[in-house]
DNA sequence: CGCTATTTGTGCGTATGTATC
DNA sequence: GGATACATACGCACAAATAGC
């Protein structure tokens, strides 16, 4: 039960000593005595600090690399990136495709495509800079073609992608994966909105339904890191046919074992 | 230049050698070889194989933590958790109350607290074990008790929890936080299911709205680890006052330094 | 039940490499 | 080049958790 002297003196807590240094830090950048932006002590000094080996000191500080409040970057030091510590939750499912439930049988079936102006879209695209060249399609999505519809779709590609409208038709993968396997651009942000509306007289004539009837509209953008949003999709859904869900659950990695 | 013989032979590539031996490891757990369930071989014989000290051999590993792809436990070993690399995306926003967008302004007034048994809400509780004793609140959100309601609001919480029914009226507090301070019960799982509907006459009254408008029902379901589900919230939102959006950002954690 | 073997977790010492200023 | 700070890598020992006898 006693502890070789070499190790670790007696202890009346059974706290490895890194979260005993790592709460401590993490304390110190709560309060503030070590705001955004400001170097933590080197790793030498905490030794000393704390009276600990450089083993445990970097055990400790991983842990606030997990935890987002800090990054390192050698001849530099350890940066404190932020002052409170985030609920980190990571969405279930390993793709996009999978969080939003694009099945495969769901595939999408081509309308109409054209190819407009920023302008002509503005509303739509809030956010993307004005006179942008886009393609746009719109479509049907569903199981089959004779069945009935389970959403509209409106997609708008940067003029650049446009090639991919082409491969779409029925071939019930998403926009984005496509435009990432032919131009090898993937989204590094998916923003989405969803609001309840209900369909006007075009909208519930293409989807089979009736006027008026409620609708989940959810609008995606899609960017890609220098080049900013790059695809818009404009999914209409009327009520009973779709459900959108989602599961949020604690980041594993946050914890760190 | 040279290395010491006793650190590391002379390398073509300037690579980490962990950062070898992960992209094997890796590698053999997407091929299959190591397929999901299985435990990877011990760190002693890691260290066997590809000739590295411990040290190395748990720095590999804990890259393959950070991607989610496996976990370890003292005495049992390190599990295959995945067989795909998955593409991270933490949602934005630091904490569950930024996620679901509850401003301290969006303060929840009660019109009725009762106690009922799972039967009796059987439909809206799926998934939670039958017979279970909840205590259920309804009431309006909105930024004050004059102006037009954002949301009608029904809350299930478990029995053990109902003392914080009381502390919510108006303090513009999320349930789970106030689950979370009383209790210490925070969520490791939250699910989120959003339809759309029409108000009932009920709806409509109590919101001062219309019957038959269009509306957004979000329905959350709270869990925790060993004791499951504790808290269901089911919000009523008309179509106009509310619109429910996130965004996913690739995960920075998931590089690790 | 206690005991043991196994496996990961914690902790220390040391040395050298690499990035930055 | 030199100084500083983190990164990588070797070694060792003991603790704690688990599974099986």
């Amino acid at each position: 039960m006693k502890r070789s002297p070499t190790t670790r003196p007696p202890t009346q807590t059974a706290r490895p000593r890194y979260a005993v240094v790592a709460q401590a830090l993490i304390e110190d950048i709560l309060s503030g005595r070590y705001p955004v932006g400001a170097t933590l002590p080197t790793e030498q000094n905490l030794c000393k600090q704390f009276d600990i080996s450089r083993h445990t000191t970097r055990e400790a500080i991983r842990r606030l690399q997990a935890l987002g409040l800090v990054t390192r970057r050698a001849g530099v030091g350890t940066i404190v990136q932020a002052d409170r510590i985030a609920q980190r939750y990571v969405q279930v499912g390993d793709t996009v495709s999978d969080l939003y439930q694009y099945a495969q049988d769901m595939a999408l079936n081509a309308l109409e495509v054209s190819d407009i102006e920023a302008d002509d879209a503005t509303a739509a695209l809030q956010g993307c800079a004005p006179g942008q060249a886009w393609a746009r399609l719109q479509g049907l999505r569903g199981m089959d073609p004779d069945s009935l519809p389970m959403a509209l779709t409106d997609v708008y590609v940067a003029r650049a992608f446009r090639g991919v409208l082409g491969d779409i038709d029925g071939s019930g993968l998403p926009i984005w994966s496509l435009i990432e396997a032919r131009y090898g651009v993937s989204p590094t942000e998916v923003r989405q909105q969803i609001t309840a509306t209900i369909l006007g007289r075009d909208e519930a004539a293409k989807l089979h339904a009736t006027q008026g009837e409620p609708a989940l509209r959810i609008t995606r953008h899609y960017l890609s890191d220098p080049i900013g949003t790059y695809e818009v999709a404009i999914n209409l859904y009327p009520a009973g046919r779709f459900s959108y869900s989602n599961t949020l659950r604690t980041d594993p990695a946050a914890t760190l074992s």
